[in-house]
DNA sequence: TATGAATGAGCCTTCATTCAT
DNA sequence: AATGAATGAAGGCTCATTCAT
């Protein structure tokens, strides 16, 4: 017996998100969302084909309005160095805020299913090179810049950090933004 | 006949190590490390009560000499403080290299059943309470100083990027250690 | 008014008896047919009470006019017999051949559902009646009329080999047709 | 809690196989086999990867014996042809009554998953063509020699009987079999 | 009446754990 | 103590059917 609800789609992305976020990507079962939503399996598969393409798609699009803000700050050519570097940050834990830490398996371990699929990779990529994109766009101070590879690894090190801290201490964004941006800032010129 | 056992115990960690450090926790199962040590799974839970039982007594064991080597640098109390922060990295990558890896759900994503565990988490939180005492025990600079609880997320980034570091780039331990080492210590007076 | 439900009618037998002859029933499903007929699942229900009854009309109806065809040969009295037993294969096998063997459970298996529907064996047991007076109707060869229910099996078999021969080899009507009339004729006098 | 039972794989091969039969193969569902059984479901499955290799396998066994029993009957080359017939389908006969009819979806309708099967149809292939090659040993009357393919259209009838007719009057066994020797037997010199 | 989203029982399969030998 | 077969709960997914619109 079908159960009128309005914006179902919105409802099931919204339930398996928050469940997503909770408890990660293999202890959420179809089930649970099935019943945090009030829908039955059957139509969540109506929606998405599968739990993977269901995750892949909220992953997706809750990364869309950031990958937005980050070609933003690419654009940004005339700012000083730091203050770009703060942007950066500031928007990255902002964003991480708002989708609650959905990502955290961009770096780090991830589930295997999602370590195998190509969407996850490609956009796990799309991050990575846009992020170091804006880090290469800034002079490293001396020290640092004689390590190889350092935008890679400044680049890998700053979202694992904004992602990780967020998760660590979601409670407290101003410490947290604080810290990273002095932490990160040192390394720039 | 005890050396017998012990030999067996050492067979079982030793094959149930090599495949949780490739496979990851979830992905390894009993019949695996059965498979690979060629004892039988009835035997492996002769030995552990179970799978979580064998994985924390691999993990436990493999940071004891670790937690040995952060208590000697402890105790370095004339050494300069970047000097320590060096020592501590390379420690630090040395030991997660010759382990492989192992402890990289400490910081960011763990299987639900490691999160939950009390002895994963006492582990985590020693581990992390002798690297902060390290961090305490040496002078940040100004800028950075003003952060509440620099010296604990300091900690968390430090062991964040080192266990990730690796993971990422596991031939690159030169130049892995070296930024590391750089990187950190642009935070150390 | 009735015209236009008639075409609708008409449209979902059409679609649903091409997919039922292609994949047979179980393979089909209702969506399938929905959408090779551009008509909504639940209007599929309102012509039909369940996808078995769909079948089971579609059955029927592509059967009707050979039950006529069956009967018209029954009534053909002066006729030699092996002329009569050959215009009962050829048109058998055309009427198949029209129908695109649907049928092909009558004889063998047929799914679960369908063996044990009431129409079904009606249907089915109605064709093997009206054969079966045809092929009584003419002598045997005397080898064979010792046998008992001599009827009954050439009935099933003469069914059952037309019925099959079409599925394995539907591009060789006229050898399939020569090859039955052949071998069939040779049990009768 | 593990029961003790012995001759396990007899066990489940022998409730399979006559759910199998009774059911046909879609009807059957490892949940049936187990109960039927005794044996839990994961068992199953340390004896038979999936579904369709169960079903494989008590196919493949008990064919078998058939096999060497044509191969047997391809040998003799001094009977009569009639004899040999005879033979052919007493031996086939038999043994499909021994195998309860198992085979039943070699000519006629396989559910998909089967008829995909590699195995299943060099089975079948197999099957067909020892039984063509005794067909084709022996001399065909004129009026069928003149047919195309008379040996294959002839193996696939004559299998297709002898399938059929044994579910058709399982318990007619010598009617059966006396029918379809004058009858197939008609077609022989 | 036509629509197609919603339903949920049911299927195949996996795997940590148990226990008779 | 060592074995590994046996267990069964649980998970992802399908599809005939229903029903609010």
């Amino acid at each position: 017996m079908p159960k009128i609800i309005k914006d179902l789609e919105k409802n099931i992305k919204k339930s398996a998100m928050e469940l997503f976020i909770n408890y990660g990507y293999e202890q959420v079962d179809m089930k649970m969302i099935s019943k945090k939503s009030g829908i039955a399996v059957g139509t969540l598969y109506n929606y998405y084909k599968s739990k993977k393409l269901l995750y892949m798609d909220i992953l997706e699009e809750s990364w869309q309005s950031t990958f937005l803000n980050l070609d933003e700050i690419s654009s940004l050519t005339t700012i000083p160095s730091k203050e770009k570097i703060k942007k950066l940050i500031t928007t990255l834990y902002e964003d991480t805020e708002t989708r609650n830490g959905l990502g955290k398996y961009f770096l780090g371990n991830s589930p295997f299913e999602l370590n195998e699929d190509e969407n996850f990779n490609s956009l796990k990529n799309n991050l990575l090179t846009k992020v170091k994109n804006i880090i290469s766009s800034v002079s490293k101070i001396e020290t640092l810049s004689k390590c190889n590879n350092v935008d890679v690894m400044l680049t890998e090190s700053l979202l694992l950090l904004i992602l990780t801290t967020f998760q660590l201490h979601p409670e407290n964004k101003n410490d947290n933004i604080n810290f990273l941006v002095e932490f990160i800032n040192l390394s720039i010129k």
